[in-house]
DNA sequence: CGGAATTTCGCGCAAAACATGCGCGCATCA
DNA sequence: TGATGCGCGCATGTTTTGCGCGAAATTCCG
């Protein structure tokens, strides 16, 4: 079980990885030995999945982020796979979930302009063969980011 | 600009961003030193937002992900920013776009179970006088998750 | 209920691993 | 031929981590 300090260690290591034994320890009020050991127990009980860098998709020259719905037509387990194939190789598409409701997938997409993002819909999405109709949403601005998650 | 070492370091570290001068040496065919002041020079020019640990939100208790659509009645910018500022103040809401389309913005929120999302609707989202309609979609499946972003 | 044993959680130290600044060599190009 | 960019290895300072130890809490048993 996580208790009180457990708590503050993971949100401060999402919003910096980076952080050292030492820092951790000033602000938990730990030795850097104790600081650095929690952590290793965090990550070995598999709450910690990992280390990610966060990069900036401006910066790369990614100015569109966007988000589409896709729905499919005949809902034959072929067609699925086959698509969640498609949705692997595809570098624009950084995250997929599959959804309740109306649209049965929802992609998380970034390009570089709109007319990137329109040939992604209309080459690669729209003519695959399981795909009935996809619905895009635009983002203009991101509100909040990648925030601790609630423990 | 960016030469394929740099893309290839940018996407070894979004995949695991603890690997060692040493490793990432390995990777590109150079040495630890010239492999670290690659990545010093990705910090300072700004592809390199940060480092963040990776959750496992199941691990954490949070079993139901879902996308928030939020649709806004009255368009004034008061109830806007009253909004957006009710959505920072709520942990479950990882993140939050404004976006283009019928909804005015999508909120990625983790919440334990379905009651607890059902009452971030119902008693969070909805009596808050700027909303007009809510529209919710759970998560089943992630079948892509945070791959690196296009280079 | 009381006391001893065991477990849990903390500390500091020392050794190993790691990052980083510095000086140098090599190739490219004007 | 000189300047510049790009790479290397080495040395130093920092960080991590394994280890031994002690205090507090908890459990177990008489």
């Amino acid at each position: 079980m996580l208790d009180d300090t457990d708590k503050k260690l993971l949100a401060a290591l999402q919003k910096n990885a980076h952080l050292t034994s030492h820092q951790l320890g000033e602000m938990l009020n730990l030795s850097p030995s104790q600081a650095g050991r929690r952590r290793q127990r965090l990550e070995a009980e598999g709450y910690i999945q990992g280390y990610s860098a966060r990069l900036d998709p401006d910066r790369l020259g990614l100015h569109v982020q966007g988000f589409v719905q896709v729905q499919l037509g005949t809902h034959g387990p072929d067609h699925a796979r086959s698509f969640a194939r498609l949705v692997q190789t595809r570098p624009e598409i950084t995250s997929a979930w599959t959804m309740t409701g109306e649209a049965d997938y929802l992609l998380r997409v970034y390009c570089a302009d709109l007319p990137a993002l329109n040939r992604l819909i209309h080459e690669v999405l729209l003519p695959h063969p399981a795909v009935a109709r996809v619905h895009s949403q635009i983002v203009m601005d991101q509100i909040k980011r990648d925030a601790p998650l609630p423990t």
